[in-house]
DNA sequence: GTAATTAAGTCAAGACAATTGACTTAATAA
DNA sequence: TTATTAAGTCAATTGTCTTGACTTAATTAC
């Protein structure tokens, strides 16, 4: 009789809903094409021109848009194009890696305006978590005396840290990585700062990254793959990051190399972590990007023959995504030496023969992200700017 | 001055947005939850009591929901549950396969009503299509003899065939599948049906299938490794069938199984087509299912070989796909005899260890879903039953 | 047995956001 | 100079969900 099993549905909208959507199909499409004007816009979303005008007009007394100068577009009235305003709204991205945490603050566009970083002492999060507030606190100080406004306008915080969550770990972890994944990141960083926070892969981050100032900017479908410490891909599927039923899409530093009994995880042979061991290089030397960079550059032999053996087996990584995802691109970034991604690239070449090589194709198979120590942070903090901005399918559904 | 380049941009939405989603949402909350009552329904999408009563007394008049006996559910008033109308909808779907076409009339729940099938005669479409169009005007006939109003409340059809596509062909095609890729098949249908048409790969409508009435049934991450004469894999991510960039996401049987030199691809050695080969079988013997479930039931050696490699080249397909979309459950279906699947699904344990092997789980890592010849017809007929009633981003947006 | 309580469901008015169609403004083309 | 075209606004309308009070019908408590 009082069978209390809890009814699964989706969620209703109402007016709020569609008002939200069409507010963030404005923002989205501004920051797509730039500047547009109301008439534009109405073309664009298939709105009238008078729901555009209540919009934008909401819009501008936000100090989200602002309008530029009227141009003549030949008979007509001229029109006046409205773009994203920067100073409208301020992230702030925290990037937890082994023995780094950075943290940085953007704006509504994706200007970098404040980074700082700070050395984790070891011992995970009971230690780190001061370090880690007193950074933010420090970024949020350099905010503000740059921006007055950044505190009214902040949207959030976004943390960024090697995935998977929700694994039981298997010990061999100097870093404590393990333990931070354990730790309640979310509450702890959202009591201590007093924003909403939201927490994400690094892979995901850097491709969040990617989607609002990189190469994947406009794209609907298109994955990632980020080099890091460790490998992942980030996936924008239909218009949205895509991150699986627990969040650990896209973790494919797992995946097998090969069938069968002596399979090695990719993660083992294209990955930071395999080319300091590879080379003997200590993780936590702060001058390790230099290091690499020179090694590379000196075309030192064992540099080179790493980057063969990842770049073959990028090639099938590559050639896997798109077999699997169908996307309009491949784009490889990371967190390592912008000449050490460049490399890699060039020894991908060619690329294996899939369903990707479309007649109709207009973007490259593969193309180059960022590579910069700071494309994590830069995504954690794209993160809260997109969710409060984009369009997506959630924000029109209630709660 | 003049630059027309087109603006992107995201549809807009309005009310009759929020509407038609509000009503796709109860649909969906019926079909995933059995009867109903309005006020579970309120409770369970976050509308109110009132704007149920409202969509759901259209919903009725519209002939897609009744009302059951009345429940006492303890204090109060006592409840009324509503519950689909089985006859509220129908739809075709069709299956072109390499010698066979098969068609298949559904209602609203995902009954089969009416099963119907031909041999294509060789010569591709040109041949074909009529041998198809007669096929599926005898569904129809025999359709609305069971279902007096089925014409009127046909939403459409949906027509399956293998993929990939858009690629060019490799030449080593006996049964024309290129030529039909190649061939206008929507148009030419929607043409000779006066229906609205849609087109999947086989793999995309098993996952259907098992969304609608199988294992996937409520489910919003479950990705369907389906085994036919190829191999496949059907997406549903975020609770809706993703099919990438181009329509092919989920094609993996061009994965390859190793990196470098000699890498075979999956399809090679865990399908039917492998299977074939490695027995000497011809493929268009009208009674091959019956010879293979013959073969296996008496343990022939040579089918348990196969079954041991393709079980080898399956699980690490399952843990691939484990790593990459972190599914809620994968589900190995296949228009294969069950036997068959059976003995995969037997010889595929212990899986591999990965991420999905999680504390907090609630659903097998692997199930088995439908292995019918029928299974691809089905989803294909519930293809348009998808599009119509279930929740959506793109319904809720404008055109 | 009566009254209180609880829950389902309805009624009618109200609020919100997009739409409609006429109008204004300001440019180019004839 | 006039016609045409396009951007943008004004005011009224429409569609859909929400609100709050009300009705109905059951169980529980006294």
């Amino acid at each position: 009789m009082n069978d209390t099993r809890p009814i699964r549905a989706k969620s209703g909208t109402n007016h709020e809903g569609t008002s939200a959507h069409n507010r963030r199909v404005m923002i989205d499409a501004l920051r797509v094409n730039g500047a547009l004007s109301r008439a534009d816009l109405a073309r664009a979303t298939r709105l009238t021109k008078q729901t555009v005008s209540n919009i934008i007009d909401e819009l501008e007394s936000d100090g989200l848009v602002t309008s530029q100068q009227t141009v003549r577009n030949g008979r007509g009235q001229p029109s006046t194009p409205y773009a994203l305003v920067p100073e409208g709204a301020f992230a702030i991205g925290l990037q937890i890696d082994r023995h780094m945490t950075r943290a940085i603050a953007v704006d509504l566009v994706g200007n970098v305006l404040v980074r700082l970083e700070a050395k984790l002492p070891s011992g995970g999060p009971t230690t780190g978590i001061r370090v880690i507030l007193d950074l933010i606190a420090a970024v949020r100080r350099r905010l503000a005396a740059i921006a007055t406004q950044s505190e009214q306008r902040l949207v959030g915080l976004g943390a960024a840290m090697p995935g998977p969550f929700g694994l039981a770990g298997n010990g061999d972890d100097p870093w404590m990585m393990e333990a931070w994944q354990k730790f309640p990141l979310l509450e702890t960083l959202a009591v201590g700062t007093g924003l909403d926070v939201s927490i994400q892969n690094d892979a995901a981050a850097a491709t969040i990254a990617e989607r609002m100032v990189g190469a994947a900017h406009g794209l609907d479908h298109a994955v990632c793959l980020y080099i890091g410490y460790g490998i992942g891909a980030g996936l924008i599927l239909g218009g949205e990051l895509y991150t699986g039923a627990n969040g650990n899409a896209g973790e494919i530093g797992m995946a097998l190399l090969a069938v069968g009994g002596k399979s090695t995880p990719l993660e083992h042979r294209a990955s930071l972590a395999s080319l300091y061991q590879y080379l003997s290089l200590d993780p936590a030397d702060p001058i390790l990007y230099a290091k690499i960079h020179d090694l590379v550059s000196t075309g030192d032999r064992r540099i080179v023959e790493w980057v063969e053996t990842a770049a073959s087996d990028l090639r099938w990584s590559v050639h896997l995504i798109e077999t699997v995802f169908d996307p309009q691109t491949v784009i490889l970034c990371g967190s390592a030496p912008r000449i050490l991604v460049d490399r890699l690239i060039a020894a991908m070449g060619p690329l294996l023969p899939s369903l990707a090589e479309r007649p109709d194709r207009t973007v490259p198979r593969l193309q180059v992200g960022m590579a910069d120590p700071w494309s994590v942070a830069l995504g954690a903090a794209a993160g809260p700017i997109s969710l409060e901005f984009d369009p997506r399918y959630a924000a029109i559904l209630k709660d």
